[in-house]
This record gives structure tokens, sequence and C-alpha cells, in this order.
RNA sequence: GGGCCAUUAGCUCAGGUGGUUAGAGCGCACGCCUGAUAAGCGUGAGGUCCGAGGUUCAACUCCUCGAUGGCCCA
């Protein structure tokens, strides 16, 4: 199929298809993956969800755009240069120069390109891979200038410090994923201080403390706890959860002092039984501490002017599971206290260098490496006679995955984008969005969302896209971002060199004479040194792609395919790419909304709010397309990860992890594809057994096309292909009406849940439609119409199974890419199955829409066929041999399917090879009445008695159920009440007694009249050497059409049954004559029976 | 350390709002079929519903605590 699909330019073609605008668009984004890591088994799962739903939506007549995008940029790129290198860490970076540096980052970027590409085509993932959009390339970085200008111009975009784990033996700050690798448990300072609390203003007297007695004593202390005691040398505040109660103790044995913690630590600080030995003196809420002043436990670094220090704040992250609940605040050094510092305007001292070490005219500590200092600080602690208890403590803690060294919490000036200020909008459109599931974007992303700080977005790194913000020398308040390279040319006064490269080092050496200094003493500006996180690369692909609004045609584009209508990537997405996505969206707002806040109305779909070119009127937002909401994305399907088959995460470390091209060549991209969304719910974690692999998706395959091969086209070239002398189906066999039926009703089934995003429930459903209703029921029970070549019955056979197998391509196709169009161009005249309609309606195929009751009524003849055999099992009659009857009883029919079950009782009756078949009523002797109670309607009126009742329901006799069938009123007692039956409160079935083999379920049974009269003896004798016969011409190697001269020899009643039924055996093995020799001694090729006790020799000859 | 998700037959998975007999497919066993044959059909055996408490007349289902695995944070 590739090839041929390679030779026809099917791919392009069925991509291109409706971008002449017309049809409806329906946008897809793709998130870039990066190209220098090898394509794992949980890609193909990540391609396989994003081109499945696309090409349904192509098939169901859109226009789909698709463009592919690659991930270019960002620390992953930088470090695997850095290990191809054998260098580690920035300095080794400068050494070998950034240019170099950065020349590898875009060669590594494409190492793995070709065989991405080669698995994309390999797993039939139709994205236009042929213009894909490159994150670095210029027109890229270009659009995200524009972005980047547009937020700071909307005082979006700032600096300021951030605490980050940095690792002071490389000299640089690590990001979260790094951080991740690194966590290991080790032994910590447990230091437990007790601070003296300033006598000002108190709680006490503002009158909301409870005191317990007296005025208080001279000295009272809060208890703090820490892991970290170098920082204790920052400290600035104190921070109490306002929630929390905190109590007042006083020791019994010793009045001069007291201590402050929180009630719930009291044990586990001052040890079981505390009570005993403390006096509570006072209770508070955290709420009424807040404000209350204390001394700091270390005097060796001076305050800054005009800051807040040495006070009680109350803050929300300050937690009752450890500690005291009460948090030593150093916000240079913690994220939380940073946060804080920011909220209360607290004092940031930050004394340690950038090596880790203390600066030398620190007391004591100078020019220590931090860690070693704790001793020291404890060992001052205790002198100073602050330190209530010391310890240590086993946690985890994270670690540079590089050189193991213990990371801090350091401050870094880095550049944010204010989300924060715009986290309500945020909050908004994501509700607007179809999560599917929805928990995630309630949950995981909801919540995050809830939580969301402002997002850090430079990088003190080399590859990637340069923050375009110039700085001037003289007064680094004056600041200019530039929003295009034409800006950047006329700014600086020099034009672009060609080629032009944005990167870092090049960008570097552009200066800019500063335009806000007073002239005659102009500074010049310089870019900042940072780069960006390679998340707000990815986050702009929406406008980047295209190069929005520089390029030529961009705006337009934008305008039509902003915002997608679908995207679909893996659960680790939802801090990344999800959240970016969206806050650049929010961020930059609407091009119509002229600078202002979003919300506004936009342009109706114009999008072409200024000039494509000249910069200076670019437009300051995205366009608001009219498709009602802003979010960047519609419909987002998240899908989890593969893990192998223990339910382990796969990783190359444990050897674990499945190599999709072995797993293709195995077991081909169809079955992988199909096994990867129908095995379970793509977005529960996945446990990957290539095993199941076959035994559920190939099988499924493999039924399909011995259903096409085995099936019909083996018996097509007999000669019938579509015309229109098939029969209409309303004039069609019951059994062709009934399959039509299923087909349109899992044709409407599986395009609602595609439709909805439930790719594994719309597998499931085709998957069971095959093999239980085409395969099992349908082709078995329709086999020998087949044959026949000249009927009309024939005639409609064939078409009705063409007909299924073609609706059943255009269904499977989406999952399975392959097959199906190789069999659907096989059945129709080499069309191409992924361009047609997905679902053909009603009008298309006249008369043959969904029949409830022939579904109904089909239905109860397999159920029952289902009983019937278990019946013959049970009495140990196999199924060729012919009975005379067989009892039912039906269950939940009504009239019109009663009606139609009449009409399928022959075929009923040739499944189970019986003569008749009745249905049994109340008055057959085979039919006792029992009653089943309904737990949970009895539960409503007897409550506890309700097991009572049931027995009581339970013990009702026939009588008594009849006359409850006829409507007339039956009571039960239980429970000293009494209750007049509902028809809800239970199931009258009806069981089966009696002397024939019976099998039942429930309150269908069906009945087997097992007696082998002669006659039917004869039948089944004559049936037997058929099946044999026929084995036997097969094994001889005869063509179905040849004809033959059958023998046999055998006991009287072999040859007594043959001769009763001889033409009818002469016409089911086309024998010209059926002889009965003496014997059949020395004839080649002859063949002893065992007929049912009897024994027979049978031989056959061509008959030439 | 915190949050979220999962745990049902040997395997992969179903099991609205609690209702008494917990289902399916595969695998396995046994049998059937032999004009789909490296196929097709049927029957059967397999389950302390992860564990321990609790709520209830009634718990796979609700609550609490724990175990294991996963994800995301720190």
């Amino acid at each position: 199929m590739l090839g041929r699909w390679k030779a026809d330019g099917t791919v392009e073609r069925a991509l291109a298809l409706g971008a002449d605008g017309s049809r409806p668009v329906f946008t897809f984004y793709d998130g870039p993956p990066t190209a220098n890591g090898r394509p794992g088994i949980h890609h193909v799962l990540a391609r396989t969800v994003k081109d499945l739903f696309c090409r349904h939506r192509a098939m169901s007549g859109f226009y789909v755009p698709r463009k592919a995008g690659w991930d270019t940029h960002g620390l992953p790129v930088e470090i695997e240069v850095e290990k191809a290198l054998g260098i580690s860490g920035k300095q080794d970076i400068e050494r070998i120069g950034v240019e170099e540096f950065n020349r590898r980052c875009r060669e590594s970027v494409w190492r793995y390109r070709e065989e991405w590409e080669r698995l994309v085509e390999r797993i039939a993932h139709w994205q236009d891979y042929a213009h894909p959009y490159v994150t670095y390339e210029n027109s890229y970085i270009e659009s995200e200038w524009w972005a980047l200008k547009t937020l700071f111009d909307r005082d979006l975009l700032y600096r300021g410090h951030k605490i980050l784990p940095y690792c002071p033996r490389c000299g640089t700050a690590l990001s979260s994923h790094e951080v991740a690798q690194g966590y290991d448990d080790v032994e910590d300072p447990s230091v437990y201080l007790a601070l003296d609390l300033r006598d000002e203003a108190g709680v006490a007297r503002e009158g909301s403390g409870r005191r317990a007695g007296g005025d208080g004593p001279a000295r009272r202390r809060i208890l703090v706890w820490t892991t970290t005691p170098w920082t204790l040398v920052s400290n600035a505040a104190l921070a109490v959860n306002p929630a929390l109660r905190y109590v007042e103790v006083r020791k019994k044995s010793g009045r001069d002092w007291t201590a402050v913690l929180a009630e719930a630590r009291a044990a586990a600080v001052l040890g079981q039984g505390w009570e005993e030995r403390w006096d509570v003196v006072a209770t508070f809420t955290g709420g009424e501490l807040a404000g209350l002043r204390y001394e700091r436990p270390l005097d060796w670094v001076a305050y800054p002017e005009g800051t807040n220090h040495e006070v009680i704040v109350a803050e929300d992250f300050v937690s009752a599971d450890d500690g005291t609940g009460v948090v030593h605040m150093s916000p240079a050094f913690g994220a939380d206290d940073y946060a804080a510092g920011q909220r209360h305007g607290l004092a940031f001292v930050q004394p340690v260098n950038a090596r880790g070490e203390f600066p030398a005219e620190v007391p004591v500590v100078g020019g220590r490496w931090v860690k070693d200092a704790d001793p020291l600080i404890i060992e001052e602690l205790r002198k100073r006679d602050v330190l209530w208890k010391a310890g240590t403590i086993t946690h985890s803690y994270p670690h540079c995955w590089r050189c193991d060294t213990p990371l801090l919490y350091y401050p870094r000036t880095s550049w944010f984008v204010r989300t924060t200020s715009f986290a309500a909008e945020m909050l908004a459109r994501n509700a607007a969005i179809n999560w599917v599931p929805p928990e995630t974007g309630s949950g995981r992303f909801g919540e995050w969302l809830a939580n969301n700080i402002d997002w850090a977005i430079s990088r003190d790194r080399y590859w990637g896209t340069p923050l375009p913000i110039w700085v001037c020398d003289r007064d680094d308040s004056h600041r200019v971002a530039v929003g295009s390279f034409a800006e950047l040319a006329r700014a600086s006064g020099s034009p672009l060199p060609e080629p032009f490269d944005p990167h870092k080092p090049y960008i570097d050496a552009w200066e800019i004479p500063c335009a806000t200094c007073s002239a005659g003493s102009a500074g010049t500006m310089r870019r900042v040194p940072e780069v960006i996180d390679a998340w707000f690369d990815a986050g702009s692909m929406p406008f980047a792609q295209w190069g929005y609004p520089h390029a030529p045609g961009s705006i337009g584009k934008v305008a039509r395919e902003f915002p997608a209508d679908f995207i679909a990537e893996g659960v680790d997405q939802t801090r990344g790419w999800f959240y970016s996505l969206l806050a650049i969206a929010t961020g930059l707002g609407e091009a119509g909304g002229a600078g202002g806040a979003p919300g506004g109305d936009g342009a109706g779909g114009a999008g072409g709010a200024g000039g494509e070119r000249g910069g200076a009127t670019l437009p300051g937002g995205l366009p608001n397309n009219g498709k009602g909401t802003p979010s960047p994305y519609r419909n987002i399907v998240v899908h989890d990860h593969v893990r192998d088959a223990n339910g382990l995460k796969m990783s190359k470390s444990r050897g674990n992890a499945v190599d999709p091209w072995a797993v293709m060549e195995r077991h081909g991209a169809d079955a992988t594809r199909l096994f990867l969304v129908s095995s379970s719910q793509m977005w529960v974690p996945k446990n990957f057994d290539e095993r199941a692999i076959r035994e559920n998706a190939g099988r499924f395959l493999v039924t399909l096309r011995n259903l096409y091969q085995g099936s019909f086209a083996q018996y097509a070239n007999f000669g019938w292909e579509p015309s229109p002398l098939d029969p209409l189906p309303a004039q069609r066999p019951l059994l062709d009406r009934w399959i039509l039926s299923r087909l349109a009703d899992v044709e409407s089934g599986c395009d609602a849940m595609l439709g909805r995003y439930d790719a594994t429930g719309a597998a499931r459903l085709l998957m069971d439609f095959v093999d239980g209703d085409v395969s099992k029921w349908y082709v078995r029970l329709a086999r020998r119409r087949f044959y026949d070549v000249t009927s009309d019955d024939n005639r409609a056979a064939f078409a009705t199974l063409h007909e299924v197998l073609s609706s059943t391509c255009r269904l499977l196709a989406p999952f399975a890419p392959f097959v199906s169009a190789w069999i659907y161009a096989a059945l129709n005249e080499g069309a191409d199955v992924h361009t047609q309609g997905y679902h053909l309606r009603g009008a298309d195929r006249a008369g043959a829409g969904r029949d409830v009751a022939l579904d109904a009524a089909m239905a109860e003849v397999r159920e029952l066929s289902r009983l019937g055999r278990a019946a013959r099992e049970e009495a140990k009659v196999n199924v060729r041999q012919p009975l005379a009857r067989m009892v039912c009883v039906t269950h939940g029919l009504d009239g019109a399917a009663r009606a139609l079950l009449a009409d399928l009782t022959p075929l009923l009756a040739a499944e189970m090879n019986v003569k008749t078949v009745e249905y049994a009523n109340d008055a057959t002797a085979l039919v006792t009445l029992a009653a089943r109670p309904n737990f949970r309607s009895l539960g409503r009126v007897f409550g506890k008695a309700t097991p009572d009742a049931a027995a009581a329901v339970s013990a009702l006799d026939a009588a008594a159920l009849r006359a409850f069938e006829r409507g007339e009123p039956v009571e039960i007692e239980a429970g000293g009440r009494t209750h007049r039956m509902t028809a809800d409160d239970l199931v009258v079935v009806r069981k089966a007694s009696g002397a024939l083999a019976v099998q039942q379920e429930g309150a269908r049974f069906a009945a087997i009249d097992a007696t082998v009269t002669p006659e039917l003896r004869d039948e089944g004798i004559a049936r037997e050497v058929v099946s044999r016969t026929q084995r036997l011409r097969k094994e001889t190697g005869l063509k179905v059409s040849d004809r033959i001269i059958l023998r046999i020899a055998g006991s009287p009643v072999v040859a007594g049954a043959v001769r009763a039924h001889r033409e009818w055996i002469a016409g089911e093995v086309l024998a010209r004559d059926i002889v009965f020799p003496e014997t059949m001694s020395g004839h080649k090729g002859s063949v002893e029976l065992e007929l049912d006790g009897e024994t027979a020799t049978i031989a056959l000859t061509e008959d030439a």
C-alpha cells in the first residue's frame, strides 16, 4: 500500500482535500516533538491518536489542515550536544565558543529526523511533513518576537527574581525536568529554634486571644523548625497558617517563659503526654499571631533600608504536618519564601555567592560552603540561647544529576510573563475547552491554572529563541522590545546582513542607540543575554507556524485556522504545551480589541487589521475567527503513557523500552494502531504486551481478510459485480436486511463516538460487529447462497456482503488505514477509501436503515440457538444429526419483533438442524413459573425487612404469578407490613421442566427432543457421508466444480441410508453416480468411516 | 514529602446514581465443523472484585486507613 500511495501521490492529495475553500475547516495543531531522540512506541500511540481523528474528520467532509512541526530549541538539545562533545557545563561551552556550540545544536536537532519521517510514513500518520514548521527558523523566531513585543507593550513581560534550583558547582540553574532526576534520600540537620517575641502590642491585649491565667510571663518565645540552618543567616520573617490553631504553653516546673507553636504539633515537638508537663496559657489562630514581631536568630547581615523584617506573616502554605507550624522564611532561598516576601515587602538578604559559599566578611561562617556551615551555625545558636533542640532527619532532597552536588534554591534574575494578571481569563477560556477525559481539564489542568504563578520564560542558556529586549547601558529602566527583524534594522540603523541569524552569539552584537535618554548623552542599548523557554516556542505555534504577522498571507492563514478544533498529546504536556498555548493566546488577546483587554468582539473573521509589512501597524493580538471561543484549542484528547507488559515505566535504563520498528516488523502498522486504541481507553496508562497485539487486533484483521478473500473474492470470481440487477435491500432476505440494519446501527455508532473522541468505543463496536455479526453469523448462515451463481438470491447475498465489507472498510479506515484501503480498492475498482465519506446515511443506501424489531428478533434467534447448542451438547447429539423438534420460550420481545421471529424460525431450525421449532407458552407442561425478587424496588418499601420480603416473593406459586401477570392484585407480607406487588417488584421467570434436554438462561430457554428415529438416523448418516466425501474431495485436490463418481461399501444400515438419500447426496457432492461395489479392497484412496456405530468405506474417482 | 489516577478470571478490559448469579475477548480444557482451512463454531473450568476497618437491610460500587504501580509537583 505504501508503494501505491507514494506512486499515486495519495497522501498529498488527501491532505489538500478542500484546501481551496470548498470544505469547512477542521484545524489540527501538531505538538512538535524534538527530533534529537529516537521515536519510541509511545510516539506510535500519540501519532495514531492524532491521525485517527484527523482522518475521520477529513472523511466526514472537512478540510483538515495538519502541518507537522519540529521543536528544535532548548536544554535537552544542549545536553545532547554536551554529551556528544564530552563536555559539561557553561564554562566548557564558553570555551568552545557559542558560535560553534549552537552550530552543533542546529545539526543535532536533525539527527533522527529521517527515522522519524520513516516511522510516521510507516504508521500512516498523514500529516504535512513536506512543509513543517521549525522553531529555530527565522520566520518562526520573528513571529515570537512579535508576540514578546506585544506582551512587553502591554506590560505583561517584566524582569524579576525567581528562585531556581541551582547547582553551585556547575554554575547553572536546573530545569524541573533535571531536578526530578536527582532526588535522593539524605540526612540533614533538623533544628528547632525558640525565638524571642518582642514585647510590643500583643495579641492578648487586643482581646482576641484567650488567656488562661495571670499577666503572662516576662519572656515569650515562638518555636520554629528548619532543615537548612545556613539559611537562618538571611531570615527575614516567620510564617504561620492563618487557619491553624496555635497554643502558648508554659512548663509546669518553671514559670519564667512560655512558647508558642501549632496545637497540632505539640505532641510531636513537646513529646507524648505534653499536657501533663505543660499548661496552655493561651490559644490563638494563626491569623491572630500575624503582625507580631520577634528577634532574629543571627544578626550577621544587615537588612536593607526600608524593608519589612522580623515579623510574623500569615501564609496558607504553612502546614501542620511537620515542624512546629511556624516556618522560617528566607526569601532568597525558597520559592514560597520569595513569593511571601513579595507579598509582604520582606527584606531580601542574599549572603551566598554563586559558588554556594558565604563571603569572607560574614562572621563565623565566612568562606564556608553552606552545607559545611551548618554545624557552626548550630553551635552559634546554642551559644545565643535560641536553640531548642537539634537532631537529624532523613528526607529526599534534590541533587545535581551531573555532579551529585546538593542543589540550592537560589535567586536568579529572570524575565516573566505576568500570567497572574490574566489568570481569571485563562480559567474562563479553559472552561470552554472540551477535555477528553474531562477530569484532566477540571482537575490537573484546572488546579494548575488556579494556582498559576507568573511564567519565568528566560533561560541563561545558548540555544534558543533570543529574548528581543534591548536595555540601555546608562539606565537599565530604559528598555525596548523589538517586534520584527525590520524593526531591528531600523532601530540599529544597519541593514540586515544576508543571511541573517537571530541566534546567539550574532544577535548579541546588535546595538541600538537609546531613544529614551536625553539627546547628546544617549546610552547604547544592548540585548539582554537570555534566550527563552522552549515552551514559549511550542506555545507560539498557532501563529508562528505561519510567520504571523510578518509573512505574506499569514494573517489570512491564522484567521482561518485559529483556534485549533483538535489537539492531542500525552498527560505530561498538561503543564507544558497545553499551558503555554493557553497562556500565550490569552496574553496576546484579540487583534480586534485595539490594545485593550481580551474579550473584544474582534473583526469578525476579517483578521486584516494592519498592513502585512512595515512593522508599525502589526496587529496587536490574535484574530477571532468567529468560532465562538478564543481558546487556542477547542477539543483536546489527553492520552496516558505506554508502559511495559508488567505495568512498569519504559526507560532506557531499565532496558524495557520497546522498539517500534520491531513491533511494526512483527505485527504491522494496522494491528499495532488498532491494538493501541482498542485495548483500553487511551487516557489510562497502557500496559504494552506484544502478544496481545496478535491475539486481539491481529486476529481481528485476519478474520476481516478471510471474510474478503475466503468468502467474497473466491466466489466473486464466478462473475458477480455490483449492478442494477441486484435486488434492492428491501427485497432481500431477512438475513441480509438484518446485517444491513446492524451495519447502519454500527455506522452511526462509530461516527458518533469518534465525533465525541471515543476511539476505543468506536473500535470495539466495529470489531464486535465484524467478528460477532458478520463473520460468526451472517457469513456462516449465508454461505450456501454464495455458491449458487445464477439466482437472484445469490445476487442479493453478494450485494449485501459487498456493501457490508465496503462500509466496514470506511469505518475502519481511521484505525487501520492499510488493510481498509487495500480491501476497499479491491472491492470498488481501485477507489481510495480515505477520500470516501466515513458514514453513509440512509439516503445513500435505499431502504437499508436500522430495523430495531429485526435486530431484537435476530438477537433472540441467536440466543436460542446458543442455548439449543448447549442442549444438544448435553444430550450428546452432534449438530449433523437431524432431530425432530425444538421447543423454545422467548423473552422480552414486543409484537413487531415476535412477528419477525416467526419469519426467522426457518433459519433457527436450519441452524439447529431440527425439523420443527415450537414456541411454548405457560400452559405447556414444559414450563413452570417462578418469581425473582427485585431487591432495589423491595428495599425501598421494606428497608430492613427486605430479605424477608424477597423470600416471600420467591415463595409465590405459579397460580399467584399467573394471576399477577393478568393484573390481579397479589400481596406479600413481611416485617409486619402487607404490600401489593407492582411490576417493579419482581420478574416472572419461566423455568424448564420435563423430559427434553433443556438449557435456559434467565426467563429464556431452549429444549431439544433428542429422540433419533430410524428416519432421522438415515438422514444423519447421509449428511455424514456428504461431509466425509467433501473432505475427501478436498484432500484429493479436486476443484469445487469437478464431478465425481462415488463408491460406497458398508453395512446394510449405511447402504439403506445412502440409497434413501441418493439424489440429495449426489447433488451435494457433485456425483454423477453413486455405486455400491461388493468390495473396496485395493481401491486407492478409499477411506474407512465410522458412522454412529456402523462402518462404511467410501472412495471417489473423478468423472472425466 | 504533597496531590491525582489505577488495582476486577492466567492476560487485556467492561461493570450510570449501592440491590444479592460480577461480565466479555484472548489463553486453557473438551468437543464440533471441514466449499474462509497457518481459518471457522460451540461448551466448560477459572474471581477472598489489592488489603484492613467503617456506613447500610444490602458494598466491586460510598467513607477512613494502608499496600503496590503510574503520573504530576516539591
